[in-house]
DNA sequence: TTGTAAGCGTTATCAG
DNA sequence: CTGATAACGCTTACAA
């Protein structure tokens, strides 16, 4: 009915002690790389490690060891492309390791948001977690991951932590050249749509802005300033409102991708020229940003480089000393700024 | 230095045991709900739990049953919404269960593909699996998680497994009605881009676009069918190419929105006014869809309805028989697609 | 209805 | 360098 060894059952430790005539002590030395091991009784127990196809049981270890060979991939959420962007970096570092990814999404307006990640990691027992933004911004998560000795990296828009615990973009200076680039193409009214308060993300960008503007002695009126939420629908109504307004910009930064869309079908409503009449600037480069008509110029930050940087900050304390933290963003040139025509 | 209980160390089975005065069993009989239970004990039991905020290690649970709480979701990432999509819709299922969500991409041109899934699952001991597309179009994946024992639910666009271990969409009704729609408006000479080879939604939706025209009694004009990949670059060629021709069609059917939106962009590039000189229907309804200008008609699939459907599946014999396999997508009406001008 | 003993597959301790 | 032996926290027999 069946052929050779076991059959079905994987073997275990002790299979392969028994195989190879050793201790199962012996054989968990060489399955955890132990130094003070004969190199002879390495190779013979490697040798029947290998034939028999033998793979250790997390779960007996995560038992043993008291900890899980998870990472754990906190977020809330606000932007689909980025989170999936994320978890592709992060398991690009974890594949052919022994981690696996494991991903839970939170309620940040949620007041038990701390305690809810609290049970999430005692239960679990993580090897370490990634905070990604906005929640990323909430000490009382760093803090937490400190007293539950989990490793941890936040994600965010500035430097929020010691380097070890962050990957950051400096969305303030990503900003700041977005912003000069309009100036240079000789906009001198600019219109801003902001993030949701509370969000840092939102504070940078908008500094960014606003210290832009001042450097080039241009006036910050807030007349032309909006308040979004990071959805199109937020932009649309941003932009109908700074296109209604007395004296409208020539050009609008909209602090993401999403909200400049928005922006964008404001100005098709109105039957606008982009960029003739009205120059738009995002952020996040997006998956929608090259697909609008016409292509949105905007900002890209390195998701796949920040992530990596994370994973291996999490999985390893002695490479993580050797990441960055500070991420440069990029501004992506394309068509939907322009000089302004009047 | 501390004040109440254990301090730090999280209570085990044997604490409330001991805190219970009854033995570890009858709390793993609590935990467990076994109905064969003095209703006293287990109130003074549940009031210790309570109390104590004990919550079972699930590695050691893990490692007594053989079976680990986890969800695996195995998908090769064609789009980053849907994949999102679908952790939402199983997280929220698996919220306030005691199942986490574990999230494994695999490269679905390698030939070890079924190896890898395997390797996985063995490793991982899973509850259960969900296939996304297009590797759910593969029966070896099925096969072996029969073999290993793992629960399965496949997502497709065709009902490719039995109904317990399938969410299907109904792709060729759902563009057989889009389709029908451009009709309705007018048109008498519809261009297609199709998904890639081997990819059976490519398949189903073709195969609706070619019954609908049948229907009508149009002709299947293979000068004005263009395969794409699902990627906007592929849609933008293929517009160019339609576009292009010595008889145009004055509406394309694209087999997503990504690709939709590369044919947006090469009418726009040819000065093309949309729906007039052209109109446009997409498929999936992702984000992008209502962000475009204008905005996308297009065909929307139930992703929450089927994240949820599988998940429960997945979980729970019982209720998975109760769970409907089939879905129903929804054509979008937006402003892309109109009567033909000429 | 409840308890006892043994085991799940691994690692840590501490001798040899 | 290697090996008994006892954890790790829970469940499944099998008794009582």
């Amino acid at each position: 009915m069946d052929d050779d060894s076991n059959n079905n059952a994987k073997p275990t430790i002790n299979d392969i002690a028994r195989l190879a005539g050793v201790s199962k002590k012996t054989v968990s030395r060489v399955i955890n790389r132990s130094p003070l091991l004969n190199e002879d009784t390495r190779r013979r127990v490697d040798e029947i490690i290998r034939a028999t196809g033998y793979v250790p049981n997390p779960q007996a270890r995560a038992l043993a060891l008291r900890r899980n060979f998870l990472i754990g991939l906190v977020h809330d959420n606000p932007n689909a492309q980025m989170v999936l962007g994320m978890q592709q970096a992060l398991l690009a570092v974890l594949r052919g390791t022994e981690f696996e990814l494991i991903v839970r999404p939170v309620d940040r307006g949620s007041t038990s948001l701390v305690a809810d990640v609290r049970a999430f990691l005692e239960r679990q027992r993580l090897h370490g977690v990634l905070l990604l933004p906005p929640i990323s911004e909430n000490d009382g998560l760093a803090t937490l991951c400190e007293q539950l000795g989990c490793r941890y990296v936040r994600m965010g828009s500035a430097m929020l932590d010691t380097p070890e615990h962050m990957v950051a973009s400096n969305d303030r200076e990503a900003v700041r050249q977005a912003v000069n680039h309009l100036i240079g193409l000789g906009h001198r009214r600019i219109g801003l749509v902001t993030g949701p308060q509370g969000f840092r993300s939102a504070f940078e960008r908008r500094s960014g802005f606003a210290e832009a503007l001042a450097a080039a002695g241009l006036a910050f009126d807030p007349r032309i300033i909006v308040e979004g939420t990071y959805r199109f629908e937020s932009g649309l109504a941003a932009g109908r409102q700074l296109l209604a307004s007395e004296e409208p910009p020539t050009a609008i930064f909209a602090s993401n991708d999403e909200m400049a869309a928005g922006v964008l079908h404001a100005a098709r409503e109105r039957g606008l020229d982009v960029p003739g009449d009205l120059s738009i600037v995002g952020f996040d480069d997006t998956a929608i940003a090259a697909h609008l008509w016409p292509p949105l110029t905007t900002v890209r930050w390195p998701i796949q480089a920040m992530g990596k940087a994370a994973a291996i900050k999490l999985l390893d304390e002695d490479d993580a000393e050797a990441q960055p933290a500070l991420f440069l963003s990029e501004l992506i040139i394309r068509a939907s700024a322009g000089p302004p025509r009047r």
